[in-house]
DNA sequence: GCCGTGGTCCCAGACTTTGT
DNA sequence: ACAAAGTCTGGGACCACGGC
């Protein structure tokens, strides 16, 4: 069945039908009914394919993640996708996911673009010096990043990372910690910086004593560097991110020590073991990067946005509470 | 080089409504 | 009844590209 097929029976032209499905005004209400009437008993759905080839774009738009990002364990990625899953939805828009890794990154993208498959990107896992966003400014392709860098040359959405630090720092010394772990991400990332930056600026402010140890992420590397670190010397144990949290407070565990633990991104499992932890607003961030990016597929103007974060204080830190 | 594919978009013109 | 304005509709160009 196609839009020819409608507008036979229904006694109209085609671009009378295609008034119809894409609602436009300038179609008398019987006709509308009329047509509706007949989609609906003939079970009709416009091509896909056939749209995009006249309109010169797809309403596809492509998420490239990594493929070691793309774990089963509770983690960034399924807010995200649920965030802009529920833009893209209510806007008939549809997603492509796909993973790549590192070494042959750019010419994912590359091939996906050739392809015609997708109208924009949502980039994520920004780098420093990233050869995507140089490329896809060169050939003025729609995207949007989660993150920024030094660069900023591109409109980003980005939890405030940096503020994201110091609350962290701030709740610790609120409850009285003087001498502070903090357990950072991986040098490299961009966020890495953001959080580190806020930590330090905190410091400054409270002036506590602040040792940094780095860590990639990762529950394994939260849960070694506790056992190496010797927590006795730490009245607070600050996380930039909750799966390293996770592995510390599973160390603790094991070896009987409580000490205020707080992570980063609040990820539900810290609901459920009641880790103090920042909250990105992850969902938000995955809602608001798909509306931008729709937005600059139709030409709009938009600009890059800050998301505040909040701290979600549980019974990891607030039990010591003076 | 032309044709066919299945949609959308633009424009011209027919039709309808409104005001005098 | 007539003119003007607004609404509705159809025709055809257009998109990329494979097949002939």
């Amino acid at each position: 069945m196609k839009i020819k097929d409608i507008a036979k029976i229904a006694g109209v032209s085609v671009a009378t039908v295609s008034r119809v499905i894409n609602n436009s005004p300038k179609v008398r209400p019987e006709t509308r009914e009329k047509i509706l009437k007949i989609i609906e008993e003939y079970k009709y759905e416009p091509d896909h394919f056939a749209k995009s080839l006249r309109k010169r774009q797809s309403n596809i738009i492509g998420i490239l993640l990594l493929r070691n990002s793309l774990s089963t364990e509770d983690s960034y990625t399924n807010p995200f996708l649920s965030g802009a899953l529920e833009y893209l939805f209510h806007h008939d828009l549809k997603l492509v996911l796909d993973s790549c890794d590192t070494r042959n990154n750019l010419l994912h993208y590359k091939k996906l673009i050739k392809s015609k498959l997708v109208s924009g990107f949502i980039i994520t896992d920004l780098r420093e010096d990233d050869e995507r966003i140089e490329y896809l400014n060169s050939i003025n392709f729609p995207y949007v990043v989660i993150g920024r860098n030094k660069k900023n040359n591109f409109i980003y959405i980005d939890p405030d990372n940096e503020q994201g630090g110091y609350l962290g720092v701030e709740h610790l010394v609120e409850i009285g910690c003087k001498k502070i772990l903090y357990i950072s991400g991986s040098k490299g990332p961009v966020v890495t910086e953001q959080r580190l930056t806020g930590v330090l600026k905190a410091k400054e402010k409270f002036n506590v004593e602040i040792t940094i140890k780095y860590g990639d992420f990762s529950k394994e590397s939260g849960y070694m560097i506790a056992k190496k670190a010797k927590l006795e010397k730490y009245d607070g144990i600050f996380c930039a991110s909750d799966l390293m949290a996770y592995g510390v407070f599973n160390y603790m565990k094991e070896k009987n020590i409580e000490k205020p633990l707080i992570g980063f991104d609040d990820l539900p499992s810290s609901k459920i073991l009641g880790i103090t932890s920042i909250n990105q607003k992850i969902f938000d961030v995955g809602f608001n990067a798909a509306k931008m990016l729709h937005k600059i597929i139709n030409k709009e103007k938009v600009k890059s946005m800050l998301l505040p974060v909040e701290i979600s204080a549980r019974e990891s830190t607030l039990k010591f509470k003076k």
